[in-house]
DNA sequence: ACTTAGATTTCGCCG
DNA sequence: CGGCGAAGTCTAAGT
């Protein structure tokens, strides 16, 4: 990895145009191509950058960093007017991530323990395929009607419009033509809550904690 | 701005649980709060990050990042084993971004010209009100007619769905229940179009170059 | 190569 | 503060 710090002038062409007036900034050039402009604020974005995979020139005070994107060509021009420290340090492989939490995660969870979606839930398969793409879960109930299941980390109002489009397929077979729907996900918002209420869709909120067994669900009241 | 090349593990807690085994990488400290791990692959994002407003420990070889986000708390513990590099640059403010060709410019470009986004256009305004959402631009046609125009960079099925709720709540309004319905976009999927069309929707692609005057539409077949 | 869907999306605007 | 829509979204997976 190559750290330089200069004050330099940096113009992109590709989707848009854009132009970075000369400033002091930090380029940093992964050993993948992936470049990067960042300032010393605006947060977690570069203010300018190149995706793998590139070609990179470099030529007297200037980098130039090219890379085919379909029809036309992204290119971004830095041009250094300073170099205040230019080190690289070689860093191996770095081993990757690991998550937990995502919504494939959930999809787990769920899939092990569909009785949280609904009462008297018993799986039938994951990823239910439909021509337009595969439901997440796809379950009865215990008068052995069908109910796919949409899972989201957050369900917004695109959720319960996927959801729709899987279930007007899917009632199309004269079998399934009462299949309910269920949006199921960490936190649901308001609009989609509405949205899904008026198109009859159930709304379930899930918590991972419960779903992991850490943590007891909440209480009851009035309970026995 | 704080640079330090150093082998470390870093642990998040919050929207989800990732661990970063021990390995060399790059931590990146902006003096806005952000806080960035990022090794020398894997292209555009860190591994794992901290967005502003953060509030940074730094005790012994460990760097503790924290944030509320909500009822809960947002965390990202740095355990350093090895330092091979530890500089600080001031690099005070750098000029920000300009960009042009966004969607905002595309919107511009149109509020100037609708006659693009069909014959005879005119414009009643931009941004027009619904109540789940402003329309890009409002226009009547040479019979008076309403047409509600939806403007992206690329025209996908979600454009189209988005379009058809602002449709079904202008259409509400007895005085322009006859409203019609246009995407107007540089691109536009082909998914998209097949959609549009089940449901009364033009489609049209619009040419950023022609837009702004710098180059002449298609020749016309059979011109005069 | 292209399309689709997820993301600790991030970011900005407006209520 | 929450909600919504755009982003040079990026990225990984499937076809």
């Amino acid at each position: 990895m190559r750290l330089i710090v200069a004050r330099c002038e940096v113009r992109y062409t590709g989707r848009l145009e854009a132009l970075l007036p000369e400033a002091l900034r930090l380029v940093m050039i992964k050993s993948d191509g992936s470049v990067m402009v960042h300032a010393d604020t605006g947060g977690y974005k570069p203010q300018n950058w190149m995706t793998p995979p590139t070609m990179i020139e470099e030529l007297d005070g200037a980098i130039v960093v090219r890379k085919h994107a379909g029809a036309t060509e992204d290119r971004l021009d830095i041009t250094i007017t300073e170099v205040l420290s230019d080190v690289t340090h070689d860093m191996g492989e770095a081993a990757a991530l690991e998550k937990e939490g995502a919504e494939v995660h959930l999809q787990e969870l769920l899939a092990d323990a569909p009785q949280w979606c609904g009462e008297g839930f018993r799986l039938v398969r994951r990823e239910w395929p439909t021509d337009i793409g595969p439901v997440d879960l796809m379950c009865r109930d215990g008068e052995d009607g069908w109910i796919a299941v949409e899972i989201k980390r957050v369900g917004t109002i695109d959720a319960v419009e996927q959801l729709t489009r899987y279930l007007d397929r899917i009632r199309l077979d004269p079998a399934m033509d009462a299949c309910r729907g269920v949006l199921a996900a960490q936190v649901i918002k308001s609009q989609a809550r509405v949205l899904a209420q008026a198109r009859g869709i159930d709304c379930v909120e899930v918590d991972l904690a419960v779903l992991r067994g850490e943590r007891e669900p909440e209480l009851t009241l009035f309970a026995a």
